[in-house]
DNA sequence: TGCCGTCATTTTGCATTCATTTTCACCAAA
DNA sequence: TTTGGTGAAAATGAATGCAAAATGACGGCA
């Protein structure tokens, strides 16, 4: 779904359908953030830009918002799922989870090919990083991960994994400001590495549930400070 | 979603949306077997039993077909997703990390209002064993897990466990076949309720991976039975 | 100036229509 | 009997049409 480098020339990604296709193209827009947080999704734009009818938009809507990206509010439109800094914590309790068995996993399953595009990915990593590069460290991060779930030979795993993913992606915004986290960041992937390496599935499992709490922790410090920074959170707007 | 006696009105379940509403009963429609796996669904039929166009009940198809439980194929119309035994380890390998995660959560934040209506679905559990009523047992259980993930506080992690259950209930009237399995498996909720009680969240979240590892072997050991004593495995037809 | 009610415009939700594709009964030929 | 072709009927996928609701501009009035 996203790729590593920041050029998406917005591709079909070999959907069969119509259907399959302008979801994935919707998607993309919101994963991008091409629409602010909140915003409404406007149906006849969409529409001219996909060259379809508002039928199978519409189609590609309701699926879009059983995922949670998109709310659908009666008789008002759909809009951008709005940010919400209390979410966060939720979903990363819940990734915390699939981290602890993707790393029992990927410890035992990973094949040669999965090692080999593993350490690609992480020396890929370091080479962002040492560029100060955030947005290609961002994706690279993303893409590791995800191999790494894929790694496990569970595709539904993969598939439940990449959608917390997803839900987090909007709000990666905010934790790129601190990129102190970078650098500890790949501290973790290079212990990460380690164990994955040795085969250590405990080791891993746990190495990756530590890494998921201090990303999430980080991205809530963040927030909280963008609130405390920004102090519109109650009924004041003169001040 | 499911009700825990046998008697549904298939009721709206206070849907605000029609949508909302389409995508209610034909999720339950699907989750009550009342089209046998592999069966192709009937657009005109449900249409007109819904008293709706096709442009809501393909919407909600559409839905179904995200969240896996219906399959679409391209211009050959939806069926309802084939039972496939290997999709069952995957999902309770996933299930199970959801499990650790919710003994944990659960035994740490479970209010009164939670214990209370675990205590009661446990007495009830107990009965149905004792009346022997496989099905009354099964929805029990189903309902009791559910409010399990739900006393955790974490809606995410309940949403995604009840995706997960629903992914398994279609495959229950295998295992109810061994009702030995019945006994052995309220023993383990006894041993649940043991913990809960006593808020040890390391001893709930392991007696709950316990079970889920447990109920799991036991439905994959059915269908392999299921499979040896109906050998249409490979292509023999006359034999 | 600020607030509220009215009406035209836009948007939404769903039904209906239409072009394609598939399905299947029928029949001819091997 | 079995295989393969033919065409009518049915089903699918998407566009369009239409009634109901929401939006926003306008003007009256305090």
């Amino acid at each position: 779904m996203i790729r590593p480098a920041g050029n998406e020339p917005e591709a079909p990604e070999s959907a069969a359908t119509l259907h399959d296709l302008v979801v994935g193209q919707l998607r993309n827009i919101l994963l991008e953030g091409e629409f602010a947080a909140g915003r409404r999704i406007p149906e006849a734009e969409l529409c001219a830009r996909f060259g379809i009818s508002r039928t199978p938009l519409r189609e590609a809507l309701k699926v879009m918002a059983a995922e949670g990206l998109v709310t659908l509010r009666p008789n008002r439109g759909a809009v951008v799922t709005p940010i919400d800094a209390t979410a966060i914590g939720p979903i990363f309790e819940l990734k915390g989870a699939l981290e602890g068995l993707i790393g029992t996993l990927a410890a035992l399953r990973a094949n040669d090919a999965a090692m080999t595009a593993l350490e690609e990915h992480h020396h890929a990593l370091g080479e962002a990083l040492s560029r100060r590069d955030q947005n290609a460290y961002t994706r690279l991060n993303y893409a590791f991960h995800q191999l790494l779930a894929q790694a496990t030979g569970n595709p539904l795993l993969a598939q439940n994994y990449e959608a917390l993913q997803q839900k987090i992606w909007r709000y990666r915004f905010a934790v790129n400001e601190f990129d102190e986290r970078l650098v500890t960041s790949y501290q973790e992937h290079e212990h990460i590495m380690v164990a994955l390496r040795a085969r250590a599935r405990l080791d891993l499992a746990e190495r990756l549930q530590e890494h998921n709490r201090l990303t999430g922790e980080a991205m809530i410090r963040a927030f909280a400070e963008i609130a405390e920074h920004n102090p519109r959170s109650k009924k004041e707007k003169s001040a």
